[in-house]
DNA sequence: GATGAATGAGACTTCATTCAT
DNA sequence: AATGAATGAAGTCTCATTCAT
C-alpha cells in the first residue's frame, strides 16, 4: 500500500506545485497573463508535463478556485463556530471575513466577480432562499433573526438584510482590492466604520423601526 | 461643407460600428477575450481596417471606457443637479445611479473593477478628501452634511459616511452583475431595501446615536 | 501651350516632393524601412497619391538611384573636363570624386552596393573593355595611359590599373560610409594617404617597376 | 550520457537546418527579404517550429553573423600564423583572404557592409589605433614595419599603410560580389594586380620615396 | 488632382495541446 | 514520469495597392 501512497503523495505534491506557479503568475500579472508555458518555466518542467496532471489548462483555474473558495469556507466555519448570538462575538466574525479576503486578494477577486456557472453555484447569494443554502448567509441570517426575537419579521425580510450586509461588505472589500493604494490606516477606518454602521443598521431592526413593507 | 461633414459621419458612424461591435464581445465573452478578428469578423471586414479608425487595440478599450465613463459623468451630474437636500430627492437619485448601472452593465464593470491608474485617476473614492474630487461622493456627502446641521460631525466622519454609501452601493450593483440571472423581481426587492437602509443609516446620524470616536 | 507647360511642371515639382521625402526616409532609415505610408505622411497627402506619379513603389526607388547616378555622372563629367593629364589636375580630380561620394551617402551606397542589372548595366566596372564604356575608367585610363608614353604597357594593363584605383578609391569610400562615426580629420588623413599611395602607384609604371606578365 | 549527447545533436542539426535556410534565403533575395515563414516554409517545418531553437528573428540574423565573423577569424587566424614577414608569405595571405572572402559571399557582405554598433565593434578599422585591436590590420602592421627596418617611419604612418591595404583589398572583394558576373580568369587578373600594386605600393617605403609629411 | 475606404498578403510571435520516446 | 519536438490556430499589426468618388 505504502508504494501506492507515495505515489499519491507525490502526485499531489506536483499538482500543488503547478497551482502554487499558477497562483504567482496571477498575483504577479493578472488571470487572463497566465499561460502554460509561464507555469513551466516557473516550476522548470517542460510544458508537456502539466497534461499528466490536469486534463487542461481549465481544470488548473477550476482547482485554483475551487481552493480560494475553501479557504473562504473554512473562514466562514469558523465563523460559525463562534456562538454567533453574541454581539461582540459577530463583529469579530465580521472583521475576520474582511481581513480574510484582504490577505488573499486574487483568490477573492477570482472567486468572487467570476460570473461562470460553475462558480456561481457555490457563491451567488442573491436568490431567494440563499441564507439557506450558502454558509455565510446562513450565519448572518441567524445572527440578524436572533436579534429580532418577539419581534414579528418574516424570514424574507430578514433573509433580504442577511444579502445586503453581504453586498454592502462584499463592496468595500473589492473597492480596497481594486483601489491598491489606499493606505492601512485609511483602510482600518472604512473597515471600523463600515462593521459600526452594519451594527446599527441591525439594531435598528430590534428597535422596531422597520415594518413590514 | 456639406461633403467633409458627410464624411465625418460616415467616419464616425464606422468607429460606433467598431466599438458597438466590440462591446458585443466583451459583453458576451469579457475584455480579456476582445481580439481585432473577432471584431472584424463581427462587422464583415477585413482586420485591417481597424487600423484606419483606431491607432490600435488600446485605443478601442480606452474609447470604450471613455464612453463608459462618460455616460457615468451624466448621469452623476444628473444626481448633482437634484437639490439633493431633500430626502425623497436623494432617494431617487441613488435609485437612479443604481438603475444606469445595472442598463450599462459592461461599461460599469469595464470601469469600476479596473485597477489601472488612469481608470482609478477617476474612479477611486477611498482616499481622504476623496468627496471633494468625486461628483458622486461630493453629492452624498453634502447631503448627508445637510442632515446633520446643528449636529456637531466632523467632515472627516461625514466623508466615511459618504464613501460607505457608495461601496455598499457598487458592493450590490456589482453582484447583480456578476450574478446575472437573478429575476427581476428579486433585484428590485434588493435594491429598494439597499436604499432603504441607507436612509434609515443616514437617519441614525440625525438621531445622534452616533458619537465621535 | 503655356497651360500643358504649368502642368507638365507640377507634375516634376509633385515627383521630386515625393523623391524628396523618399530621400529623407532612407537617410534616416534605410532603404528597406522605406514605405508609402511614410513617404505620404511626410508631404501630407494620402498615399493613393503616389500612383499619380509612380506606377508603383519600385519606380520611386528606380528614380532615386537615377538621379543619384546623375549627379555621379555630372561629377564626373567634370573630372573628365579637367585637362586630366596634368598630375595635379588628376589628384584634384579624385579628391573631387571621393569628397562627392561622400557628401552624397545614401546615393552613393544605394547605386554602387546595388546588384540589380539594371543598375549594374550602368555602375560595372570589372569586366574587360569597361573602360571604353565608362565615364570615370575612360578619364582614369586616359590619365594612366598619358604617364606611359614611351613605354610598352599594353591597354589591357592600363586598364586593369584603371580599375584597381577605382576599386580601392570605392573601397575607401565604401568603409568610411559605413563605419558612420570615423573623426573627419581622420578621414581627411586617410584620403590625402590614398591619393599619394594611387598617384605613387602609377609613377611606378612610369618609372618601369611592371612588365607585361 | 549518449541519449543526451544525441540530443544535443539532433538539436544542433535542426538549427543548422534553419541557419542554412535562411542563408540560402539572404543569398538569394538579401537580407531585408529574410522572413520566418519563408524560413519555415523552405524547410518544409511550421513557423512556430522557430521559436523552439531561437529565441526570435533577431537571433537567427545574429547567430548567421557571428558564423560569418567565426570563419574570418579563422582565415585571419591562419593569417597570422603564418610568419608573415617574408613577402610571399604574406602575398599568400592576403589572397587567401581575398579568396576566402569571395567564398563565403553573404557573410563577407552581411558583416561588412554592416553599419549597427554591435558590429561595428568588430569590424571597424579607420579608426587611430584600429591596427591594435583588430587581428587582420595587425597582421598587415605587423608585415608593413618589418619592411622598413632601418627607415625612420612612424607607427601612425605605417598603420595608415595599413588600413588603406585594408580598404582597397575591401573595395575590389566587394566590387567582384556585387558585380556577380565577372568571369572567374578576370576576376584572377583583377586579384592578381591588385596584389602585385600592394606588394611593390609597399617596396615604396622600403625604396624611401615616402617622406613623413 | 486627390483622397478615404478597403483589402489581401504577409510580417512576427504566443499559445494550448498532442505525441513519440 | 517526463520531455522535446511539433503544430494549428490565433493574436496584433504593417504594407503596397486599388477603386469609387
Amino acid at each position: 500500500m505504502s508504494i501506492k501512497d507515495r505515489k499519491e503523495r507525490e502526485k499531489e505534491d506536483m499538482r500543488n506545485l503547478i497551482i502554487g506557479a499558477a497562483n504567482d503568475i496571477i498575483h504577479k500579472e493578472g488571470l487572463e497573463k497566465l499561460s502554460i508555458r509561464k507555469i513551466t518555466d516557473k516550476i522548470e518542467y517542460s510544458p508537456a508535463i502539466i497534461y499528466h496532471y490536469f486534463k487542461n489548462k481549465e481544470e488548473i483555474i477550476n482547482c485554483i478556485m475551487k481552493i480560494g473558495y475553501g479557504k473562504f469556507l473554512n473562514v466562514l466555519a469558523s465563523v460559525q463556530d463562534y456562538e454567533i448570538s453574541a454581539e461582540e462575538k459577530f463583529e469579530k466574525s465580521l472583521r475576520g471575513y474582511i481581513k480574510t479576503a484582504l490577505e488573499m486578494p486574487d483568490e477573492y477577486k477570482i472567486v468572487m466577480l467570476n460570473s461562470s456557472k460553475k462558480v456561481l453555484e457555490h457563491t451567488s447569494t442573491l436568490f431567494k432562499g440563499a441564507s439557506k443554502k450558502r454558509q455565510a448567509l446562513n450565519a448572518l441570517h441567524q445572527y440578524i433573526k436572533d436579534n429580532l426575537k418577539g419581534r414579528d419579521i418574516s424570514d424574507t425580510t430578514v433573509e433580504l438584510a442577511a444579502q445586503l450586509v453581504f453586498t454592502s461588505t462584499f463592496g468595500l472589500i473589492i473597492r480596497i482590492l481594486i483601489e491598491r493604494d489606499t493606505p492601512n490606516d485609511q483602510q482600518d477606518i472604512l473597515i471600523e466604520y463600515h462593521i459600526k454602521f452594519i451594527l446599527n443598521g441591525i439594531r435598528l431592526f430590534k428597535g422596531g423601526i422597520y415594518s413590514e413593507k
